[in-house]
DNA sequence: GTCTATACGTAGATAGAC
DNA sequence: GTCTATCTACGTATAGAC
């Protein structure tokens, strides 16, 4: 995910800003603390990023961009609505384990950008939004799915697969593979898919 | 939810610093705002609470209690699994969507505790935690319920009523009473229990 | 209990040497 | 590009008048 942030330098401190704002929020993540997690004095920050929002931003960017990419992917491997919502449930899902801490920062963090910044951002979540929506539409008009209200519905897939990235923890009980099985499974419950 | 903070004043502050904490987050509120939100001057606050960390503190404890008085008193009303678990689940979720503001700040702020008062947050937490699973265990045993993985169904419930806290807005197109009663059927599908 | 004034620390951001 | 030093503003919290 973070391959196209170049250089290395800009790179780690971006990473560094991952780690603060997952486990203490943007406001409560000091630029130096940043900047030391990424093993540079406390100007040298300002060399990469014109601001400490600016580095919100395009964390936020990055991290959106990968899980619309990787969605994308999932639905495309599969033909039936069942198949591709369970895969994309999957994908959701799991991806919401491995990043985690990119998970956590944009889903508690986006309040402190900035309007233009947010309007921005608003439109990768539509889209994500859009995404899950037309999957479940897709199988309630195929008759594959019995879904009484297709938007809540479809809400509540992202609220268990987003929701992973709050209690997920790298040494609990079980993977981001089996949290991906584990949700698609529930999913076809929600929808009220025949069972395989 | 709040007829036990008294006096006025501190109740005042305490319903300004939810409004401020759930829009702004912890860090991102000043004491100032606060106290402005209650029609006071800045050290006016002091009186009331000894530290900003002491009035998250009294919110925590707050909402923590309010929840799980209100869990508890759903469950009480059914003496079947599936009734008892579609009352808590509609309790849980509607409860989000009234309170969402307080259910935020508990739900997003509490990485800004300190370690004594997180400890005794974490109480309350685990005790939700168990009733949830407690329930859902009682009707995998006696039949009811469907499930491969009890804990990770419970949380998934969990995820889905706390959530709403998340993505309700007043202004939305569902009442919380809707709300309530669309997760409640989502959880009957979810722990593979027959239709009614 | 509330106000104004203030002490003190730390935050974001910049300047200039290397 | 990175460092150290520094500017300026704002944050929490306290003191003392009313």
């Amino acid at each position: 995910m973070w391959g196209s942030v170049a250089p290395e330098a800009s790179r780690r401190l971006l990473l560094a800003a991952v780690d603060s704002f997952a486990e203490l929020g943007y406001h409560g993540t000091s630029t130096r603390h940043i900047a030391a997690g990424a093993g540079m004095s406390a100007g040298a920050l300002y060399v990469h990023y014109k601001t400490k929002a600016d580095l919100l931003f395009q964390i936020a960017l990055t991290v959106h961009r990968s899980v619309l990419a990787t969605l994308r992917e999932a639905v495309a491997t599969g033909s039936a609505p069942p198949a591709r919502v369970r895969a994309l449930m999957y994908a959701f899902s799991s991806w919401h384990a491995t990043h985690y801490k990119a998970a956590r920062v944009i889903q508690n963090e986006m309040a402190a950008l900035g309007p233009e910044h947010a309007a921005e951002i608003a439109v990768f979540r539509r889209e994500t939004r859009e995404l899950v929506l037309s999957e479940v539409r897709a199988g309630a008009a195929s008759g594959d799915f019995d879904v009484a209200d297709l938007a809540a519905t479809a809400r509540a897939l992202s609220s268990l697969a987003i929701d992973v990235c709050r209690w997920y923890r790298p040494e609990g009980p079980r993977t981001p593979d089996e949290i991906g099985a584990l949700n698609a499974h529930l999913a076809m419950r929600v929808l009220g898919a025949a069972a395989p």
